[in-house]
DNA sequence: AATAACAGTATTGTCGACAATTAGACTAAA
DNA sequence: TTTAGTCTAATTGTCGACAATACTGTTATT
């Protein structure tokens, strides 16, 4: 049962609905990345005005998924090498920090209760390697838990409301399913065991490690794919 | 002659001006911390509808300087000693990454220029200690720099859009205006060293130190004024 | 007296239309 | 041919009104 994020609530108003949605369409590739966005077009398509419409781009530009000029409209970010760099060089210091967070402030229980979530995973996982979706999934659930540990509200609300969907666009887009997936389980382990061993200087070196990893990876395959 | 970042260009729209105004009168006090935001009032008392006025209100939440409930209405930022202490734990980490970046991507000319910054602010500071409005402005934009030179398109967003007015916010309504100026001008001077020797471990290091006495010291305001 | 249901009021969310600005096509001059 | 200018069309920004939701004070019931 995952955890629950006030930016995970269910969505409310309209304009939450379309947000999910076009957030949805633009990580998975739906809307062209780099692609201009049409006000006019998207709000009959999803059958709304353009109110609740502009509500949502403006919560899209907040996350990085959108860029908006006044008076000229606003685009779907463009994926870039460069853009990359940024990103994981940011999550890296970030996210370490959070974890040296979390093995100061997680509870013991919530330490547990990563613990059970991690054997669930390796076991849920007799792999069928092909099912890169649940091992996304268990990844990302993996890294928001420990980052909800660290009790910093700044910190988590950058992690986890405006650099989260971005990061899953480039994984989405990259076809990140590399062969890297059992290696990151034992890196998950290790980062466990620092946190409840209360050491947050380790804990903060392996997931900037483990990040570190997760960035060559991914720039593996931007290479294969041609540059 | 300051830089410009995307963030401070002249604002086009009405919602731009708006947004200036009342950010402006959150961070002076002059929208007390705490209080409720009515969408109707604001209107009239700038004399707009209230479309400009909830995009104004969607960046406010973006840079933390109003929380939003949907259908419940806005509510200014509350400043608490736990809000501080996060927000200043984060800048440590963050323009101590900065900091480091810059000592490798900043170009020489940069640097120079913030030398001569520097000097300007030293000898503009024939220091009548009252005025801590420039000292203000000139540690802001000593930071500024520094942070612009990292390079970092996501960090640069991160402190300069998002965190940059709550700091101020911080400062401004816990009366920062101690003895510490000229210490921290030295301090500044060592920051600047260390870039420019590209030593960018140190300079992160200074950076992380500068930040970590600038938060005790508004502790200590917090403790006296009480609690 | 305390609590729960209810009505009335005020506020937020959404809509459709208009105004302001920009992008693109076309024309005219160098 | 290129460039500058203009005009048209489309898009974004703004407005006022309506719908939906949440707050407040009252009433009724336990």
């Amino acid at each position: 049962m995952p955890i629950l994020h006030p930016s995970l609530r269910a969505p409310i108003t309209a304009a939450d609905r379309v947000l999910l949605e076009i957030q949805r369409a633009i990580v998975e590739g739906d809307i062209v990345a780099g692609s201009k966005i049409s006000e006019p077009e998207l709000a009959k398509r999803f059958d709304l005005s353009r109110a609740p419409l502009r509500e949502a781009l403006a919560r899209l530009e907040r996350c990085h998924l959108i860029e908006r000029i006044p008076n000229a409209g606003a685009r779907v970010v463009k994926l870039s090498t460069q853009g990359l760099l940024s990103l994981y060089q940011l999550r890296e210091t970030l996210e370490g920090m959070a974890c040296r967070l979390a093995a100061e402030h997680m509870a013991d229980d919530e330490i547990a209760e990563l613990r059970a979530l991690l054997d669930q995973h390796l076991s849920t996982q007799r792999v069928r390697e092909g099912e890169s979706y649940y091992q996304e999934a268990g990844d990302l659930d993996f890294h928001y838990r420990v980052i909800l540990g660290s009790k910093n509200e700044y910190l988590i609300n950058i992690l986890c409301d405006e650099l989260y969907h971005l990061v899953r666009m480039y994984r989405v887009q990259l076809g990140m399913n590399g062969p890297r997936v059992s290696r990151a389980f034992d890196e998950h382990k290790a980062i466990l065991n620092a946190i409840a061993n209360r050491d947050g200087e380790l804990a903060d070196l392996l997931m900037r490690r483990h990040i570190a990893a997760s960035r060559r990876n991914i720039e593996k395959q931007l290479d294969q794919t041609g540059n």
